[in-house]
DNA sequence: TCTACATTTGCAAATGTGTTGCAATAATAA
DNA sequence: TTATTATTGCAACACATTTGCAAATGTAGA
């Protein structure tokens, strides 16, 4: 069964107090004495598992989490999220619901939608 | 200005003929005499630019191209793509259209739908 | 509390994707 | 045909992610 370890807790305290979707290098570049590398991408490969975060792939192929916020109601993940080109940030667009339809004869069992150009604050910026 | 090719001919009629999205290592490896593993990183970027093909990032952050077929007309790719969890393989659903809305302080430049699951095929299979 | 054992971790090394610099090659405009 | 410039190959790099294995650690049950 799960343990519950502090490598575990930290990570997932720090994705849901984070604005935006984090990646693995970020998690270990500002915790440097917390765990090994490797050992923050097994973390969050479990609390992927059980569902306590999502997993993002960014427009450059980088994997981002983010915390899942309803979803100890329903398990869906189908919202939009949008990928920064310039700051290379994540942001769940959880407001923005996406209507889509698919032949009946692939089963679904993951939901990914991505844009990507300029977020807000780079937007600001040029 | 841009220049034909050997490497750019094969290499985008090989991508037209595909039903699937392919990867960059597909390409190379299914024709190891044609070019250089950079030379085909290069020439599919300029088959991007050039509007001839677009990119997918796949759900496991792996880049994927598919011919453009509608793009004569009008330059679109906000419709959905499939990515197969079993055998990897992407395809473009062109033919399901995807409605959304972004907050307006964010610049739209590129758009990327993908779902992910058991393609018809592997379905069949299991 | 103690013990046994499965889970988790660190470390080293490997894999895979994609990029860069530079000199050699080849397409094409003139 | 020749000059120009895009394209290529090669070697090397950068980075994300994975794997194997031995050591450490959390926790269920005695």
């Amino acid at each position: 069964m799960a343990r519950k370890t502090e490598a575990k807790r930290v990570i997932l305290e720090y994705i849901r107090k984070s604005e935006k979707a984090v990646s693995p290098a970020e998690i270990h570049h500002s915790h440097k004495e917390l765990c090994d590398r490797v050992t923050v991408y097994r973390v969050l490969d479990r609390l992927v598992n059980e569902h306590k975060i999502h997993r993002i792939v960014n427009t450059d192929g980088v994997a981002n989490y983010a915390a899942c916020h309803s979803c100890s109601t329903m398990h869906q993940h189908d919202h939009l999220h949008f990928s920064c080109e310039r700051c290379k940030s994540v942001t769940c667009l959880e407001n923005d619901r996406v209507e889509f339809s698919v032949p009946n004869n692939y089963e679904v069992k993951e939901v990914f939608f991505t844009l990507s150009g300029l977020c807000p604050d780079c937007l600001n910026k040029s």
